[in-house]
DNA sequence: AAGCGAACCTGGCTGC
DNA sequence: TGCAGCCAGGTTCGCT
């Protein structure tokens, strides 16, 4: 379930139980992912303090005492469960107790606290890694990735700058974690919708104009917007997805385009009817009629 | 270099 | 009911 506002999501969930806990023990229930596990994997797991519980674009890190990050990515389906020894209430939360592993449970985290974290990814196009923190930045996963969308660095002149020149569909561009890290396929197609601007226009359009070009501005606030609305409605919840908390995200009701082809376009006196086309191998949702 | 399409997997849904 | 075909929130690879 992961574009940046569920990982996001899956973060505030874990992060009570895991920051500040002790790994007992890793179990891996099968030999790799997308990719093999690293060398040795559960042993550098084990006994390591998670200091911290970060995000970086559709990436979950979690700081170890060591100087070693654990690099989570959750592919197309991938997602976190929580169960407590004997059910347990933990920060006001409560949280079941440990269950029967099933079909797709790949790895387990078993915290000193009793709490158990589970990773369940049917599709297997997640991955997990451990990287020394300095080299986190050059590593294969983080090297020439773009720019963080909640971050500063977003803004009008930053897209305008990124785009320039290229003849890409903007809807390719948004796509492209080396530009813009964390956008996927859903917020990719809301944002535009928000911006008014079509998915087939050439990128390197939004590059021009001799100030702050006004079509690069409206994306950057409707980038940061939808993402920051997303995140506060708990994610999209797709095909009964859960948080890692076990609630739903809630986000997919407030859809505009998304998977809504042949409604009516929900822009206030606007007349069009969702469309769905095909862009580089996805479905894109737009409104023929307000984005131009 | 840039821009596509295919590939990697499994499961759920649609239509015959 | 059964089965084929299509589709899915991502990333990487290989070909023009």
């Amino acid at each position: 379930m992961p574009e940046l506002p569920e990982v996001e999501t899956v973060r505030l969930g874990l992060a009570p139980v895991m920051e500040g806990a002790v790994i007992d023990e890793a179990t891996l229930r099968r030999p790799d992912l997308r990719w093999p596990f690293p060398q040795r994997f559960a042993k550098r797991l084990t006994g390591r303090r998670i200091v911290a519980l970060g995000r970086r674009a559709k990436y979950l890190l979690a700081d170890l005492d060591d100087g070693e990050i654990l690099v989570m990515h959750l592919g197309m389906s991938g997602s976190f469960r929580i169960e407590a020894d004997g059910g347990q209430k933990i920060a006001g939360r409560y949280y079941h107790p440990r269950s029967t592993l099933g079909a797709h449970d790949h790895v387990v985290f078993d915290l000193s606290s009793g709490v158990r974290v589970i990773f369940n990814d049917p599709r297997r196009f997640g991955m997990m890694d451990l990287v020394s923190r300095r080299e986190m930045e050059d590593s294969r996963h983080f090297k020439g990735m773009g720019i963080e969308p909640l971050g500063n660095e977003l803004s009008g002149e930053t897209i305008a700058a990124l785009f320039k020149g290229r003849s890409a569909p903007l809807k390719a561009m948004l796509l492209d974690q080396k530009r813009i890290a964390g956008i996927g396929n859903i917020y990719a197609c809301e944002a535009m919708w928000r911006a008014k601007l079509r998915p087939t226009l050439p990128a390197g359009q939004l590059a021009t104009g001799r100030t702050t070009p006004a079509r690069a501005q409206r994306l950057a606030d409707a980038i940061r917007d939808v993402l920051n609305d997303a995140i506060a409605a708990g994610g999209s919840s797709l095909r009964d997805h859960r948080q890692a908390t076990g609630e739903l995200g809630m986000f997919q009701h407030s859809f505009a385009v998304y998977d809504r082809e042949g409604e009516p376009c929900p822009r206030p006196h606007c007349k069009g009817v969702i469309r769905r086309m095909v862009q580089s191998g996805r479905s894109t949702f737009y409104c023929p009629v307000c984005q131009r």
